[in-house]
DNA sequence: AGAGCCGCTGAATCCTTTT
DNA sequence: CAAAAGGATTCAGCGGCTC
């Protein structure tokens, strides 16, 4: 991945609800990114979603705030909507996307963030000491002899007309085939477009994770680096939960607006945040001025 | 993967339209599993659907298949539908399987094949001789600004009540934790749940492929076996194209009927077909009674 | 010490029964 | 009927134990 990072960024947490917060504190057409992950149910009241009503008044819901999304995005913006799998009904997840593009927005990219795959090394090819499957990535069972293990999750890629240029070498991965370096890129970085299946394993947590909607950082990392670092000037995650989207732009340098009503996730946030840039303090101290921090290998309760 | 097979099947190939041939040669819930890749045009008349009435026209005819199925399938039976990305119009193979799905089936999984996936090694361990990024599967390089590369495709589980109960461990895939195959599994077989993310490389270039909508052998056949080999007593693929599925049920040992308009690609079929079993014949003549044929170290073109 | 074995726990879990 | 509650299942990761 392509490292480039701006100056410090300034992040906005909001212990609103998001349709008010929006209303209240974003100029329309001022976000540049929106990266989020809606709560699959609206307070306690809504636990469940087998009847009808409960699903109508939730999608009802989902559409209000994708209205509230599309004004505050800039005609230029990218909305990455990150939509986890439901196992017992897979074609929810398609029906809040079906409301969300009913709602003004067009599908440009459907990306799939895969948390876990099996590959047989035969594919890959042969390495010394490997052999056989491997599997990579978080692993979960699930008891049930009709549904499969939900290995995915849908990252949908909304803008307002479909047709929003990306940096695609901002998220670039190696050629395979070296000599082609040279041959296509005139710069001759080693770098090729990733495509829309991105592997992002979670981290081996055994725990209950603090909220059930977290992604890892990486992944509203990677959507803003695929919008274009040098476009991003405002993110907005409309759900922050434990704040994965703010730990990414403050990392990425970017500015970023986020809304949560629950205090306590509104507090656990604002604790990562700040212990996240307390890390970099205490790297930057230590290493010479311009060195990157490498997230990826500092402890994981860094913020997921 | 499993390795069962029956015994020899009955592969029937008919030169007909699918809604008719069912009509004509199929009973009522008389097929077990339905495996298919519909192609994205109907005939030379509709060679683009950038308007909405050619939409429309491919959108009904798309519910009269699905309707056509639903009265051949067995109510404890399966709809494999492969849908193949439209890089201009990610949301198309969503209309199809929403259609699909208002014609009266139930989306009980949603699978995703994935052609290529880019794996750092980080992630999958430290192994002699590899470092850096892999890159695995067939990579097709699309020039876009707007679009990523799409590197997978859609197979939509489709059941009549969404509670077919399924053979996980027929395409099951190795234990991570090795501690476990003989702790948990009475029988000792290093096999769990595969999940929904299913790795299966191209091998040809797509440009020179002689259909636009063909499949890996590998993927019917991992559908079928999903479903389960002890269920699975016939198998239809209503757009028969190359034959994949075909090829698959006769690896198998399923019965199989398939329709297809086009003569060319019914000839080609039955070539792979006559083509496939000369191979088994040879290898059977060469080899001990019972053993497999190892279809995927045999030559590609043998039905890809 | 290091390999192997076993116990324990969890999960936007799913399934069955009861109210 | 729907909704709630309790039971069942699966397997990765971890810790502790033994040899």
């Amino acid at each position: 991945m392509r490292r480039e990072q701006k100056g410090s960024a300034r992040i906005q947490i909001y212990g609103e609800d998001c349709i008010d917060g929006i209303r209240t504190h974003l100029k329309p057409s001022s976000v540049s990114v929106i990266v989020t992950s809606p709560p699959y149910n609206i307070g306690k009241r809504y636990r469940t979603y087998d009847d009808g009503r409960d699903h109508t008044v939730y999608l009802d819901w989902i559409a209000r705030v994708a209205k509230s999304c599309l004004k505050a995005l800039r005609n230029d913006g990218s909305f990455f909507l990150n939509l986890g799998n439901k196992p017992s009904d897979p074609w929810w997840p398609i029906q809040i996307a079906s409301r969300v593009r009913e709602s003004g927005f067009v599908l440009q990219n459907t990306i799939l963030w895969v948390k876990s795959i099996a590959i047989s090394m035969e594919e890959v090819g042969n390495y010394p000491g490997m052999n056989g499957d491997i599997a990579v990535g978080h692993y979960k069972p699930v008891n049930s002899h009709r549904f499969v293990n939900g290995l995915s999750e849908y990252v949908f890629h909304f803008t307002k007309r479909g047709d929003v240029n990306l940096d695609k070498l901002g998220i670039g991965v190696p050629y395979q085939d070296k000599s082609n370096v040279t041959r296509w890129r005139a710069g001759g970085a080693d770098l090729r477009d990733r495509g829309n299946v991105w592997f992002i394993p979670y981290e081996t947590i055994r725990e209950s994770r603090p909220h059930p909607c977290v992604f890892p950082v990486k992944l509203p990392e990677m959507c803003i680096r695929l919008h274009g670092m040098a476009k991003a000037c405002l993110v907005l995650d409309p759900f922050l939960g434990t704040g994965s989207t703010a730990l990414a732009c403050d990392r990425l340098g970017v500015n970023f607006v986020g809304f949560e009503i629950d205090p306590y996730y509104v507090r656990l946030a604002k604790a990562a945040l700040q212990a996240q840039r307390e890390v970099r303090a205490e790297f930057q101290a230590t290493n010479p001025t311009g060195a990157q921090v490498p997230w990826e290998r500092l402890p994981r309760e860094m913020g997921e």
